[in-house]
DNA sequence: GTCTATAAATAGATAGAC
DNA sequence: GTCTATCTATTTATAGAC
């Protein structure tokens, strides 16, 4: 076996660092000192192994774009009902975000932020995702299973929900902590299922039972 | 007339200013530098009104929640229909979010941050908007217009695809720019409709025509 | 590959003149 | 109320020894 090609682990170490760094305090937020002191490494090690803090940034989204995108584009290659497909996607798009904590906080400060610290290469992955689920939902449309909802509305209404009720997670645990508002606790079934839900509603071309 | 009490000019120009570079950059992105170039003030003018950065951050968190608030309290007190309050409970969000420009930068970068810039004065203000809208569909579950959806996960689907669709919309315009996706162009009444229909099909106790 | 030391720029904040 | 000048800490980034 040519080229074992051991990933060194420090490299592995600054990836991690800094995606709980940019998560917690965003880009210009993140120093690169804190996340090297994070990984337990020299701060020069990550100008040897990145180009500079954006290129470490890119690096991050590209790894969590590229296997979300895998993720959906083999459901989409499915051939089950465009329903199924959807109720796949919403349960794809919940584990994607519920296994990389960093995702959803660094998602959303990028839309806050027009996008500013993604080029090319981001755009395409983030494309990609975008145009698979378009075409989920053309599908149905086409097969009659949906009503012609307009593609970014649907999108973001199938993506909205989950990203927000999971992204104020701390501020609701603060506001039931502080005694301000009772929230009781949803575990990941029910959240799916009301994701799933309110997707399959949203799209009925008639009104359906449950 | 004692006390006509003409609010200083400088003081709104570090306010709208202040708005615009935390939306941009975030807490700790936004400059007081540059906060101050942009307000066409010297930057000790800030401190002369402000206690320092987070003072004037919180209180732009004020002005934003607070008269959101007052919108929806006064929706939840009109004796109309639970269904006909979460109509103008959507609309008015549409127009909260779409008359502060800076409103939902902020509000998304906050919650990806965990609240960490949220003082209790500012939890109050949020909880209250949170209670309001939960108090809203409690009244629709008690008199059988609504099913019984946990008030978390309803509140978020009513503002999760607003919030997400509009923050998007400058990464949606990259996309469509750069030939990745096809996007075609949402007015705001056909956004309104789509949350308003979502909303009554997911809080719908049977499925309901249209 | 990993470190120390440091450059060069910029940050938040303040003192004090007017 | 508004300004200039400045302090101190921190920032991204690099040079160079090992």
């Amino acid at each position: 076996m040519p080229e074992p090609r051991r990933a060194p682990a420090s490299r592995d170490r600054i990836l991690q660092a800094a995606a709980v760094e940019f998560a917690a305090r965003g880009y210009a937020g993140a120093g690169v000192d804190r996340i090297a002191r994070r990984a337990r490494i020299n701060k020069a090690m990550i100008y040897y192994y990145f180009d500079g803090k954006l290129a470490l940034y890119t690096a991050i989204l590209r790894d969590v774009y590229l296997p979300v995108g895998d993720a959906v584009a083999a459901i989409a290659a499915t051939d089950a009902s465009a329903s199924a497909k959807i109720d796949a996607l919403v349960d794809a798009m919940a584990r994607a975000v519920d296994e990389r904590p960093h995702f959803l906080p660094i998602l959303m400060r990028e839309m806050a932020e027009g996008g500013a610290h993604l080029g090319r290469d981001t755009l395409l992955l983030i494309g990609r995702l975008f145009n698979l689920v378009g075409g989920i939902i053309a599908d149905g449309v086409r097969t009659g299973e949906f009503a012609a909802v307009h593609p970014a509305l649907a999108y973001f209404s199938l993506i909205g929900p989950l990203a927000m009720f999971r992204a104020s997670a701390p501020v609701r645990a603060r506001l039931t902590g502080l005694g301000i508002a009772r929230l009781p606790d949803v575990d990941r079934d029910m959240l799916v299922g009301h994701l799933q839900t309110t997707a399959r509603r949203m799209l009925a071309v008639a009104p359906e039972p449950s």
